[in-house]
DNA sequence: ATCATATATGCGGATATCCACATATAGTGA
DNA sequence: TCACTATATGTGGATATCCGCATATATGAT
């Protein structure tokens, strides 16, 4: 029960439940672009991020600099029975489609928007992979 | 969102998840039954039942002194939709299973322990319509 | 090695949550 | 009316959570 707690607990937070909610959407993102789409600071994101691991809703995956979340798999835990359950309920919230939306606005010349798109003064390069990837739900 | 943040809140607490889960399987429960099965003390019951209602995730109904606590039907809350995901997942969880137990144990005589089965001392009749009910579910 | 960027974390303060205890309210029966 | 039971709520204290700021760590480019 108490990995059960663990995950309501996680989702009862609005900056989590819209993280989860972008991930649930978009399959993988960094750390740098869910801080441009919601508007906060980048340790509070880290630190949300972090927590969403440690609950095993999410997993991440190191990508050169970046460090890339995306919703964990079914895996053992009973974090991915709720959070199957829950991509049709979280798309009834106006403020979360509208974080999709945000997001689909940010990416739209790219995946990241450190990738030279909106700060063109940065000069690091996207690594191979990563300039391939392409989201999941490319929706209007 | 906002209410939908309120229902994981609201799950993310063991007390009140303990509660929710035996709603789900016994249907409807007083105060008094609640408060032996989980052996707390009646105010902290008595909130988080307040708390739960609130939410928009049970609905009450008095019943003589008794106060009947259960379910509330799908409604318009994103409360329902969670909830009814939710009594598979519950099911896997040692406490839970063992809560209701402790509670078909409690009630094996009769509803509600203090309709004279357990403390026959107490000499207050219960109402006509309450000696009718049965579980929902009675399991072995 | 040095710098820049992306991410993680230590820390203190503000706020929210949970609890137990005491007390208030509502209903029943005499 | 009074006594008794069931339930709800006011209150203060302990604890947990969340936040921003500053700083540490990791990786890549030069």
């Amino acid at each position: 029960m108490e990995r059960l707690l663990q995950v309501f607990k996680a989702l009862g937070d609005e900056t989590r439940l819209r993280i989860v909610n972008l991930l649930l959407e978009c399959g993988e993102l960094c750390v740098c672009d869910l801080e441009r789409v919601l508007a906060m600071p980048q340790s509070r994101i880290s630190r949300h991020l972090s927590y969403l691991k440690l609950c095993g809703l999410l997993r991440d995956r190191r990508e050169g600099t970046w460090v890339l979340y995306s919703i964990a798999g079914p895996g053992p835990g009973e974090g991915g029975a709720v959070l199957r359950s829950l991509r049709g309920i979280l798309a009834q919230s106006p403020q979360l489609t509208a974080d999709v939306q945000a997001l689909e606005t940010v990416t739209a010349a790219g995946r990241c928007t450190t990738f030279g798109q909106i700060y063109p003064a940065r000069k690091m390069k996207a690594p191979r992979r990563f300039q391939k990837l392409t989201p999941v739900k490319a929706q209007g």
